[in-house]
RNA sequence: CGGGAAGUAGCGCAGCUUGGUUAGCGCGCAGCGUUCGGGACGCUGAGGCCGCGGGUUCGAAUCCCGCCUUCCCGACCA
C-alpha cells in the first residue's frame, strides 16, 4: 500500500493543506502530466457549471452577452488616468503584427471597460437607449509578478459585465443589484461559500471606478480571497470616451456606468474553502458530477444492478455516473471520485448484495452508510441537500469563529494571523491602513457596523482586516 | 530590481565534498502472472546531449570560468 510522494510545488509558507489539495489534484498519483490531464478538464468542468449558472442569473437583471475585441490601442488605455496607471504594469503589449512593428502597440485587455466605451459611445445617442446592459464572457491577461494556482493566473477566465445608465442612483441600483442577487447568491447558494459584502477603500478601489463593492471569503486557513467585485464607475470613462446621450429635455448627457466580474479564480476559491487533506469536496449543486455509483467487482450482478440504479437516479434528474472500471482496483477508484470531490459515492459489490445493501459514502463528512438498494433512489435528494448545507455551515462556523472586533491596530494585525478582525474604520483610517499594509495585512472592505452594506454617505462604518491571497 | 536555492529519464530526487566500471533510486509507463470491499504484489522491459559553452585532466555529472533557465522570499496583485 506504498502511498505516491504528495510533491509541493509552492512555496513552505503557502498553505500547506492546500498545497496537498492542489497537488494531489494536480498530480494525481502518476506525476503532473497524468495528473493534470485528470485536473485540467475537471477544474474546467467546475468552471463551465458555474458559468452556466450564473449566466443565467446575469441574463435574469436583462443583461445581455456581447463580445468585443481582445486586443486593445494603447491610446484607449491612457484616455482614463486613473485606469491605466492601474494596470500599466501588468500589461501584455503587442508591439508587432503581420510581420511589422506597429504604429500603436495594443495591449491584450486586462479588463475591457476602454474598448467596450469605445462601442458605447457610438451606439448610445438617446436616454431611451438606457440603460445599456452588456456582459461578455472572456479571457483577459494580467501579468502579475507572482502567479498562483487557480488564484491568480497570467491568463483567466471570466465574465465582465459592463452598463450604462440615465442617472447615478440607476447605475449604483445596478452596480448594488448584481452584487446581492447574482454574486451573493450564487456563492452562498452554489458554492456553499459564505462571503462578506462591502465596500473597497480608496486603496483597493478599481482603478477608474469612483465606488468598489467587494464579495469577500473566508479560506481554510483564514486568509481572505476577493470573489467578485461590482463598480460604479461614476462619469469617468464616459467623460474620457465622450459617452453621451440626449435626455428628455434635449441636453447632452454623459452616461453613468458600471462594471463587474467574477472569475475562475472562484475555482481555487471553492478549493481553499472546502478542500480537506483528501482533495476537493464539491457542493452538489455545483457538481457535475453528483453521485457516482462504483462497481466495487463485476460478481453476483452487481454490475447489472449498479447500471440500474445509475439509471434510476439520472431519471430522477440527478447527475449520476457509472464507474464499472473494475480492471481498475476498487481503492485507486476510490480515491480518484474523493479527490474529484463528487459529493456522494454508492458502492456497489457482491457482498454487500447479497444482503439486498449498497454503501451510500459522503464526501464532506466520510460517513458510510449501508442503506437498501430499493430505497436509495428516495433517501438521495435529501442527502444532496443535506451535504449541500453541511459545506456551508461548515464555512460559516469557521468564519464566525475566526472573526473579532478589536480595537487597535496592534490587536488587528495579531488577528490576521489567523483570521479577520473588525475595527472600527474611524479609529483605523487611511493612516492605520498603511500601517496594516507594512505587517501584510490589508482592509478588505467596510461595512456598516450591522455588517450590512453601508449606504452611499453612511459614517459609522467597521473595517474588515485579514491577510489576503 | 534586491535576497536565496536549484538545473541528472515523463515526474520527484540521489550521486558531486575526495574525478575512475555500463550514471542510480522511487513513482509513472509497457508485457506476463497473481490479485481486487480503500491508493495491490512479483518478475521482465522501454526510457538519459547529467541546462549550455569553454577550461583543467590520461579521464569530468563530479574540479575551475562564463552564460542561460527555473523556482522561492520581498516589491506587485485596481
Amino acid at each position: 500500500m506504498a502511498k505516491p510522494p504528495i510533491l509541493t510545488p509552492q512555496a513552505d509558507d503557502f498553505p500547506r493543506w492546500y498545497q496537498d489539495v492542489v497537488a494531489k489534484a494536480e498530480l494525481a498519483d502518476n506525476g503532473p502530466v497524468r495528473g493534470t490531464m485528470v485536473i485540467r478538464p475537471y477544474a474546467y468542468a467546475l468552471w463551465e457549471r458555474m458559468q452556466a449558472d450564473l449566466d443565467r442569473r446575469i441574463k435574469a437583471t436583462g443583461t445581455q452577452n456581447a463580445y468585443f475585441p481582445l486586443f486593445i490601442p494603447m491610446s484607449f488605455l491612457t484616455k482614463e488616468a486613473e485606469h491605466v496607471e492601474g494596470f500599466s504594469p501588468e500589461l501584455a503589449v503587442v508591439t508587432h503584427g503581420g510581420g511589422k512593428e506597429l504604429e500603436e502597440p495594443v495591449v491584450v485587455r486586462p479588463t475591457s471597460e476602454t474598448v467596450i466605451n469605445s462601442y458605447f459611445s457610438k451606439w448610445i445617442q438617446s436616454y431611451r437607449d438606457l440603460p445599456l446592459l452588456i456582459n461578455q464572457w472572456a479571457n483577459v491577461v494580467r501579468w502579475e509578478m507572482r502567479p498562483r494556482l487557480f488564484l491568480r493566473t497570467t491568463e483567466f477566465l471570466w465574465q465582465e459585465g459592463h452598463t450604462a445608465h440615465a442617472t447615478e442612483e440607476d447605475a449604483r441600483a445596478f452596480t448594488i443589484r448584481i452584487l446581492n442577487e447574482v454574486y451573493e447568491r450564487f456563492m452562498v447558494d452554489i458554492l456553499a461559500i459564505p462571503v462578506l459584502l462591502g465596500r473597497k477603500t480608496n486603496r483597493e478601489r478599481f482603478a477608474g471606478a469612483t465606488n468598489t463593492y467587494t464579495c469577500e471569503a473566508m479560506m481554510g486557513d483564514g486568509k481572505a480571497l476577493q470573489m467578485g467585485t461590482s463598480h460604479e464607475l461614476g462619469q469617468n470613462f464616459s467623460k474620457a470616451f465622450d459617452t453621451l446621450y440626449l435626455d428628455s429635455s434635449g441636453e447632452q448627457v454623459h452616461v453613468w456606468q458600471t462594471s463587474w466580474g467574477v472569475s475562475t479564480r472562484m475555482v481555487g476559491g471553492l478549493i481553499m474553502c472546502h478542500g480537506d487533506d483528501n482533495g476537493l469536496r464539491v457542493p452538489p449543486a455545483l457538481a457535475a458530477v453528483q453521485v457516482v455509483v462504483i462497481v466495487v467487482r463485476d460478481e453476483e450482478g452487481a454490475g447489472d444492478k449498479a447500471r440500474a440504479l445509475c439509471a434510476e437516479l439520472v431519471a430522477l434528474g440527478i447527475r449520476a455516473e457509472i464507474d464499472d472500471r473494475v480492471e481498475t482496483s476498487f481503492g485507486r477508484r476510490s480515491v480518484d471520485w474523493e479527490l474529484k470531490g463528487v459529493p456522494i459515492r454508492i458502492e456497489v459489490g457482491p457482498r454487500d448484495l447479497a444482503n439486498g445493501i449498497v454503501t451510500v459514502v459522503r464526501r464532506d463528512s466520510g460517513d458510510k452508510t449501508p442503506v437498501a438498494i430499493a430505497d436509495v433512489a428516495t433517501m438521495l435528494p435529501g442527502e444532496l441537500s443535506s451535504a449541500q448545507d453541511a459545506l456551508l455551515t461548515e464555512a460559516t462556523k469557521r468564519r464566525d469563529e475566526r472573526t473579532i472586533d478589536v480595537t487597535t491596530v496592534e490587536d488587528a494585525t495579531e488577528a490576521a494571523k489567523v483570521g479577520f478582525a473588525r475595527i472600527p474604520w474611524s479609529t483605523l483610517g487611511e493612516e492605520g491602513e498603511t500601517r496594516l499594509g507594512g505587517q501584510g495585512v490589508s482592509v478588505r472592505c467596510l461595512q456598516s457596523a450591522d455588517g450590512s452594506l453601508p449606504g452611499p454617505s453612511e459614517t459609522d462604518l467597521v473595517a474588515v482586516v485579514a491577510r489576503a491571497y
